[in-house]
DNA sequence: GGAACGCATTGATTTACATCAATCCATCGG
DNA sequence: CCGATGGATTGATGTAAATCAATGCGTTCC
């Protein structure tokens, strides 16, 4: 899950009008994710084609936007906060198949129903993409279509990753790989560097239900790592890697 | 993974000559998976496109052609046979990511290493296509990206399915959804119908290292489904579904 | 300001599966 | 034809993680 800026943006979801003038305020000028984002194929001359094509729209924290099983009507384009997505069983029992920063593009279905659950961390926001007008700037921008292709793929290489680890993983080496992949996402470019501190929003629990693990382990394996020197755990949701080699060493499966 | 009719073709690779008379044996003219592969958004008029950037290969069982690691030159078309699609810890330790059936498009790559390994589990018919020419077919078949964006999004929800059963799912749960996924894979068209008998080339090891079991658990659990009813274990690798609904009542999760 | 709640940590106990072991069966090669 | 090998099944035992429980802390709301 790569990790991009944020785009600022005002606090309410609303409507860009179609405008005529150039005038009018572009979210999309503005927005610091596009550089690096599935957006970015679209040049500058186009970018109202964008703006006319998107809905800004701001998801508090705890709200779900992606509804498991329900009509595939939209495309979202994280740009900022942090998402988690998820696929539920009926008697509660839920996989958090990962987690969306800014740059990340939700919403690829294959049947005409979401295949997964999404929901806001923090507070998030995305840029909305219906089907129709997306389909719209596939057509008339093929580099779009290359660049989904690009994300799609990233996004299996990210889940093979996730299979091993479930599949086959200790808890130890879980945590560790949850941690490493923390660290090199916030040093992605965008991040500003914060000396091995990870800012990490989601609960023990989102955590457990990430890496197919309880909170009760999570919580007992980072207690273990900080008495061996490994991280430091910090007040609120703040963990402090002080020995990203002994993680790595855990983290590589070498049992 | 969706299965696909097989390409019938000669059992050794080699390069089809470009040639200019129409006379030449074809082997994607004759291809029983080009209707319903990625190779099917090229058109009769353009098949000669294909044949020349396509090189047929014949995998022999345990083999290895994709090397986690090495430099991704190559594409693959699965025309025959099923592969297995693997990451491995250096301890040994080895996940099993997927199984790959006829119309099975492997080795998208994002950086320039294959970030899996593919093995042959039985005999094995790949269609090879270098980096370049696939390039090549790209810019001139648009429809081609459109399609592998298809094929991509098939795999990240069948990778987001097997994630909830990796990280969540018990071990009676997890080998009724193998059966399930096994029989509806045998169902899809081109198959023909056989009543609920599988045929599974693969060993009960590769079975555990597709569901992040041990030999032994699965072996107890079809043991086990046997002597519930819902399955009959018959020789060589012959599963017979006997109680599907009994299957779907454990796959879906309800414990 | 205090009760309620959500979240995290730690302890004690249980358990689902892994591990280790033995045996059987089918196939292959000499 | 027989020994070797690979694969599968079943039994006995061990253990990593789950489950259950208790406690503490910070935040929110009345």
């Amino acid at each position: 899950m790569s990790d991009m800026p944020s785009c600022q943006f005002e606090s309410r979801p609303r409507r860009i009008v179609i405008g005529s003038s150039g005038v009018q305020t572009d979210f999309c000028t503005t927005c610091s994710v596009r550089p690096t984002s599935v957006c970015s194929v679209i040049g500058p001359d186009d970018i109202s084609r964008l703006s006319d094509a998107a809905v800004e729209t701001i998801i508090p924290p705890g709200r779900g936007f992606i509804e498991e099983g329900a009509p595939a009507t939209d495309f979202f384009n994280v740009t900022s906060g942090t998402v988690k997505l998820f696929k539920a069983l009926p008697d509660g029992r839920r996989q958090i198949t990962g987690f969306a920063s800014p740059g990340h593009f939700l919403g690829l279905a294959v049947s005409d129903n979401y295949a997964f659950g999404a929901e806001a961390v923090d507070t998030v926001r995305v840029c909305r993409f219906s089907r129709d007008k997306m389909a719209d700037l596939l057509d008339d921008f093929p580099k779009l279509e290359r660049r989904l292709l690009e994300e799609a793929s990233n996004e299996l290489v990210a889940a093979q990753n996730q299979m091993l680890l479930l599949g086959r993983k200790t808890a130890r080496e879980r945590v560790a790989s949850f941690l490493l992949d923390q660290m090199h996402a916030s040093q992605l470019p965008g991040h500003e560097s914060n000396g091995g501190r990870l800012h990490l929003p989601m609960t023990r629990g989102d955590i457990a239900d990430y890496l197919g693990l309880t909170i009760e382990t999570v919580s007992r394996t980072l207690s273990w790592m900080r008495s061996q020197g490994m991280i430091e755990v910090g007040k609120g949701y703040a963990i402090t890697i002080v020995s990203a080699a002994k993680l790595d060493v855990l983290a590589a499966g070498n049992t």
